[in-house]
DNA sequence: ATGGCCGGTGGAACCGGA
């Protein structure tokens, strides 16, 4: 079963660009980030017309996620559990059903820039940034109960997280950022720490390896990218996992996105 | 992480992104 995550920056920006990816890569489920778009305008009759049913969790403007999988879909969860006020719509989960079942979650966690500093130095966890790292334990508190089944799991998005110094063609410039602040690292290992295995970092252990580059100056051309696209599997996930790779050439072609495919190969 | 963008909204600038 081929699964990937891909934000694709707008569903109608990415008309073209997406359904070619899809035949290219043929992945089973796809989990979509920014398709900008409310669940009625997004063009389901496209995708279902490619094989794939289509689970989406949209709003107007901004943010949205969807779920596309060739195999069914059952019990879809929209919108990440521990926050009633919260109306971002950053969360779908659904279970793919095929020869061994599989708990899909996809993901788009927070910016959280721009990030206010103290006298002392230390940022100020309030705002946006407050709203990250509140998400962030959001999450946790939803992956732990998640966990609690012992199905296959696979956490798969855009987590706005640049792990390592590796994963950053320029880390010093990322310091004060909220992508690579050490407490929104922290909290991502935090979620590692639950006992997920990050799949991209399980099979590639070669630094320098990106999932985004900045429209602005020239960051395609210049290889000035950061790795944020992540997909981490619960212990029986990743005792399916053959392969995890970056689709990187989709950076290169026609009216893309800023950020590429990341996908999976697990044996189930 | 900028010198240089892009998408959505609404019908011009402006907000949001990373």
């Amino acid at each position: 079963m081929k699964i990937a995550t891909f934000n694709i920056n707008g569903i109608k920006a990415r008309i073209e660009a997406l359904p070619a990816w899809l035949a290219q890569a043929n992945p089973d489920v796809v989990c979509l980030q920014e398709i900008k778009s409310q669940d009625k305008d997004f063009p389901r009759e496209l995708f279902e017309s490619m094989g794939y049913a289509v689970e989406t969790h949209g709003q107007k403007s901004f943010n949205g996620v969807a779920i596309l999988s060739k195999l069914p879909l059952e019990d879809v969860v929209r919108g990440l559990p521990g926050d009633e006020a919260d109306e971002q719509a950053r969360w779908i989960e659904a279970k793919v059903v095929g020869k061994t079942a599989v708990r899909v979650c996809g993901l788009y966690l927070p910016n959280g820039n721009p990030v206010e500093f103290a006298a002392d130095g230390q940022p100020v966890i309030a705002g946006k940034y407050g709203y990250k790292l509140a998400w962030m334990a959001r999450m946790r508190a939803r992956v732990a109960d998640l966990l609690t089944s012992e199905e296959a799991l696979v956490f798969c998005g855009d987590y706005n997280v640049i792990p390592q110094a590796e994963d950053a063609a320029k880390p010093e410039v990322w310091a004060r950022d909220a992508l690579y602040l050490p407490q929104s690292r922290e909290a991502f290992r935090r979620l590692l720490n639950l006992g997920l295995t990050e799949a991209f970092r399980a099979r590639n252990p070669a630094p320098g390896q990106y999932t985004f580059w900045d429209y602005q100056a020239g960051a395609w051309e210049r290889n000035n990218g950061i790795r944020i696209d992540h997909l981490l599997l619960s212990p029986q996930a990743a005792d399916l996992l053959t392969d995890c790779q970056i689709d990187k050439a989709v950076r290169g072609g026609d009216k893309p996105s800023d950020h590429v495919p990341v996908w999976i190969e697990l044996d189930a």
